[in-house]
DNA sequence: CATGAATGAGTATTCATTCAT
DNA sequence: GATGAATGAATACTCATTCAT
């Protein structure tokens, strides 16, 4: 295993759920399982291939989750909440003032903060972006959190630099469609197609940033759309 | 079956290799095929499922493909070389001699041209994607036919407005990367996760172009990046 | 396999359906499945142990029933149907006139006629009491179609000798539950603890029947019951 | 639980054996264990639904029973020597003198009292019966003990009423066998394939006995049989 | 050319049982 | 004593593929 396990692995073991302490057996599997998900997709991945990986028996799996479809979920499910959870904050709307004012300064910061945690979670990801079309109820739990939640928010953000005159005056879901459809398209074709170089990343946000500012910035903006 | 079968399929069934006769059989089983690899994923298709709905035997799929891999390749492989035809031809640069001779306008009318055709062919090229991360010969084929020849094409096409000033002076490869992203990301959000209402997509194509021409274009362009 | 296999299935393979024509593997699966689940009852029978008896390969059997179950009550349905079609038939009261006017020489000819059937197919019926209390879909099969034209056509015979005088005057539902008690009785502890011995089987219906007639009493009958 | 638990298992656990106090627990696992195997019989019984039903963790069954089989024969033994344990004692043909004279009340009260303790153990006697075909100690022990105690003190009961002229003349086994079969018939009907109604039911072991003795026939006792 | 019965390796899942805590 | 995590063999069932007809 050369590639340092996805971050999101590390907290789920670490942090999140101190009460319900996940033992090592249980940890292993969860590793494998991504592994092994990751490499085959979920539907051509058999559970003896995880439990091997994962030195444990295959019964083990299932007593930890009882199908699985389970395991997925509890591999994807709780990665869904962690990259949300910056949107999902009270009082988000604060890093709009000064300093961080502008549209520019809020826009490379979150794309970086977020691109970073794609990175350590690509693995995952691109697990759930593989799976969403097949499975349903992933597929309801993404767009109604996931997809609902950074909609609302960045809605409002891009209202208040409408507001300001930074952004220019199309409807705020037309903005944000073409937002998200450059970085998600950026990060598909990464994640999917390309293994990370590993460099010149930051770069290559940036540039990105300044792809999406200048299409959609008011400023020096020619006469149409 | 409200939604009629993807343009390819009936190019394929009827032009293309007239030589080696397509049956009444055959056909259906590419059909159905690509219906039950799109709605399960090929990984989870059973070729008996596809026998039914093809209303053959199952043995008979066999007779024609001799496996369920070259089942999927027969129905992606002359799907992918349909889609970089029009780049594949000599003297492609011609298009960008006058009348055509903004990129602007070149733009525009291909993109709305591969546009519709993955509108056509949403059904296949969503198997392609899918199947792109886990089939090494697919991924090959892809970026060394597919992905190469365009990227070539592309190239040479942006130097060409770089010459003429229009195109902001970048690396070619860069720029190319920047107006693939978004234009893939416009693609899979809309097929992978979204059902094409198909409505109003002639506007949003040409809403991402004008996204993209603005962001690139070299005039009004503000003082970086 | 010193003992020949149950006449049911004789007639299930040779007569019943000559349009859908049993294979010898069938054939084969049919007879082991009734082997095996005699032997060790449905729920601790094996399909791997059926499939190596019958000397077919396992997934053959899931070819032909679609589910162990099925399997089943493909061996029992059946021979529900035969067992209940002497009762069954239009103008089976005819049996009563003379020259078998007798309550008595209805009872043993009965009796001896569906006796030998149960011997013939002890197997499938021990089968069949085995899974009754814990197959719905049987039960209500039994119930619904088996007892009830049994419990039918008996009861219009119990009032037919009872106008003439034959047997006492009690609610015919009371006589039949005696002797359907006495009979299954008979049945059941031949069929489920004892191995038949094949021998004085004739003397020991008739001298059962006796009983259910005449009772063990030395003393002429009295008046009540 | 609207189903008071057998009798029998509040006498295993209260009175049998006070040497070896059975714990709360261990009395937990007994009834929860005859719960599950009467209403999926003992294979399609898992010792999970034991646990979790008794509320103890599943590796405590087998601290106290070795194994599956075991635990069955804990609950089946007991109240296979409790059945006979009225037959079994010394003097028992002393109910046989006056004032309790005649075959007709002694085979009443038997009767009565033997279907009271049927009724009050159904659910381990339905265990039981389901289970004799297939576990061959279960067999041999309830033949040897259960069966030959009964069938010898009954053999006796026979002889002695055939010489005071109340039976009639038959080998005594041959009368047994009757006697058993309409009684067994009785009991099984009623416990595999209907639920008892409580009602009526001293009612209809009388009529059963009258049956026994004098049979269904209107005529009187023919000579011979 | 087409069939569909047959295959056997493979699937996810369940199970009775063990054993370190 | 009691636990429950762990096991690995067994389970019913599915699958892509073959081949005699």
């Amino acid at each position: 295993m050369p590639d340092p396990l996805d971050d999101w692995i590390e907290d789920l073991l670490k942090l999140d759920r101190p009460e319900e302490a996940i033992t090592e057996k249980q940890s292993m599997i969860l590793r494998s399982a991504v592994e092994v998900f990751a490499e085959k997709g979920y539907a051509a991945a058999s559970t003896n291939e995880i439990a091997k990986r994962a030195g444990v028996a295959e019964g083990t799996i299932f007593r930890h989750y009882k199908s699985k479809q389970e395991l997925l979920f509890s591999i994807i499910g709780p990665m869904m909440v962690k990259f949300v959870a910056p949107f999902a904050i009270k009082g988000f709307e604060k890093v709009l003032d000064p300093p961080y004012g502008s549209f520019d300064q809020f826009l490379k910061s979150m794309v970086a903060n977020r691109l970073e945690f794609c990175k350590k979670n690509r693995r995952v990801i691109r697990i759930l972006l593989q799976e969403i079309p097949f499975q349903h109820e992933l597929r309801e739990q993404f767009f109604d959190h996931v997809a609902r939640t950074i909609l609302d928010k960045m809605t409002a953000i891009v209202r208040h630099f409408q507001e300001k005159g930074e952004i220019l005056q199309a409807p705020p879901y037309t903005v944000l469609r073409f937002i998200a459809s450059s970085l998600i398209g950026f990060l598909i074709t990464h994640m999917l197609f390309f293994e990370y170089d590993g460099e010149g990343e930051k770069e290559e946000a940036d540039r990105i940033i300044n792809f999406i500012l200048y299409g959609v910035s008011a400023e020096n903006r020619p006469k149409s759309p």
